[in-house]
DNA sequence: TTGTAGGCGTTATCAG
DNA sequence: CTGATAACGCCTACAA
């Protein structure tokens, strides 16, 4: 099994003839050199089974052509179950240009591991809600790397997007007082990596290391007064229907659930099915995010919108610019709005 | 804004005044350097502001280090919308080494950009259930790059990791015909990537791209008798909806539906709630994977289980073993076995 | 323990 | 239109 070398642009100049950077040329810049000579090159190339140029060789020289490492804060299977993740994402992959694809990184603990990212083979990072003291963001400085920021963290040198969650979060809870209800409980994710659940200290609240959490309970916070609170360990439906549970057992029992997800909310309206309890009569709901699974539950989930194909593209486009040279402009935050349905109603 | 050159292992070593092999083991090879050396290049090299080896260019010394390329038939949303996929890529990506990240190709038109993939940055490639005569792969091909193929298509001289998709369809379908069913409507996935819905021809059956569809196509068909066939356009709820509606309008109406994925059972659920029609007293309802939605559905699905994270983990390992230069080894097919729970019933 | 020299496969610049 | 020549930034024998 003779590790024979492949053959590079030297081995297909030798044999036509010519020197590499004609060959080069044949490759990159058609006008360069005549129709015949460079018919003759890609022929003899392709006979010699040369793959054409190395896309590592060429990267080197034209210090550019890696892709965009997308860090996320969580596992593949986190991200993937979370589906505002992946519209955020399948819009940015489809407005990143044709010849950059995305380098995924999951999270272990909070982020990608640091040494991953000194790794990467990228000329741009976007992080996706990571984590303030997250060590890869550190890395992607040493490595001067430009970076684009969605959602957290707030970071001097980077472009960023987010989105108005405390507004909207407000949004939320305005909507369902104004319903009549005084009885209200949050449904929150993670405050922390630690895969707590249950209902948290008021100390614990006001360290979360997540800053979506911290904006979204803010804006419940700022018109609720003190609300029975259950952090789910992650923002799977099954966690929504666990805390939802709990919620619904205290007393007196809320009327209305304000729930951080449109995914909670699902578990949220399992729980009340468990329970015997009918929505929007006998429990309001309100999610978070406007997924497409919000319109098809039944009931049609009451929820705060954000964009989230802008949110994907946005960061694209932040990601581009930074490659061409932009300094990062001040941040993007995408408004939030009210979307009801079927799921709230008066007390 | 002097678009200052950064510095290099050169910068440091003429600093440090050393060579530059001796800064490069400073990083690489610890144990060939004195600690204190090692420790003024590190330092100095901060004081620099060198961010430590360029990853690019070693990889174009050593000729390796890019990524796995992981090339997908649909866009990310579809394939993030589809579970199955997602617990693949969770378990490639948990399986792979921690320097190896997922360089993820989203396709176009059943399978990424060929130009795309001829500028990748990686030394292996995975293609997921991507049609046959899919340009990307000849891509992969000429660049000779070694690749796993998960179910499709079958190539010579790739490692290759697929399911038994017939005989787990075969046993769906013996199923439902041992309690009873003598009436079974199929609902099937894309047959080709016309985003055409509706029963299709004979021939368009015969000559679809999609093995995996063939495959699950003719194990029903192995035992069944020229069943109504729906065919959606995508494996979305909706479409499962949609085509659970026409097949129970027609006549004799279907007792039992097979469907292709869970996903397209669950909407065949909904459709079945939609008519009134109780699960399974009035319908029998069979899915396909046994994602984690099934066993959550109300009632819970009776599929036909295959081990998507075993699927993803073996890919991961047989890319990891093409790297260290072993030869793809003949396939491995992965069992599929029926999960009975309480969407069927005898007729 | 350190340094030297050669190579990795391209692209870019600038003459001819 | 073509060809030297010099980067690009690093790795790795091998010699000292």
């Amino acid at each position: 099994m003779g590790r024979e070398r492949r053959p590079t642009l030297d081995t297909v100049a030798r044999e036509v003839g010519v020197s590499r950077a004609t060959v080069s040329n044949a490759y990159n810049r058609p006008d360069q050199l005549s129709a015949s000579l460079r018919e003759r090159i890609i022929m003899t190339a392709a006979a010699l089974g040369y793959a054409g140029p190395d896309p590592v060789a060429r990267s080197l020289a034209t210090r550019s052509g890696g892709s965009v490492a997308v860090m996320l804060g969580s596992r593949l299977s986190a991200a993937f179950s979370d589906p505002a993740l992946s519209i955020v994402l399948d819009s940015l992959a489809d407005t990143l240009d044709v010849e950059r694809s995305m380098l995924l990184m999951p999270g272990v603990e909070g982020g990608p591991r640091r040494e991953s990212v000194a790794r990467a083979h990228a000329d741009v990072a976007v992080a996706y809600s990571l984590p303030d003291d997250c060590a890869a963001l550190v890395e992607v400085e040493r490595r001067g790397l430009p970076l684009v920021v969605i959602d957290q963290p707030v970071l001097p040198g980077s472009a960023m997007v987010d989105v108005a969650d405390r507004a909207g979060a407000a949004l939320a809870a305005s909507h369902v007082v104004g319903l009549g209800h005084r009885d209200v409980g949050v449904l929150a994710f993670a405050l922390h990596a630690d895969g707590v659940s249950g209902p948290p200290s008021a100390e614990r609240v006001a360290t979360s290391r997540y800053r979506v959490t911290r904006e979204r309970m803010a804006g419940y916070v700022s018109v609720l007064d003190a609300p029975p609170v259950w952090e789910t360990p992650g923002c799977l439906r099954d966690h929504g229907r666990e805390g939802a549970h709990w919620l619904l057992r205290q007393v007196p029992r809320p009327t209305a659930l304000l729930c951080m997800s449109d995914e909670l909310a699902l578990g949220a309206l399992r729980a009340a099915h468990d329970l015997g309890l009918r929505v929007p009569e006998d429990l309001t709901l309100v999610g978070f995010d406007d997924t497409p699974a919000a319109q098809w539950a039944d009931p049609p989930l009451t929820t705060v919108r954000q964009d989230l194909v802008d949110k994907g593209r946005i960061a694209a486009e932040l990601a581009i610019s930074l490659l061409d040279g932009a300094r990062p402009g001040p941040s993007r935050t995408l408004p939030t709005t009210l979307v009801e349905r079927a799921s709230t109603a008066p007390r």
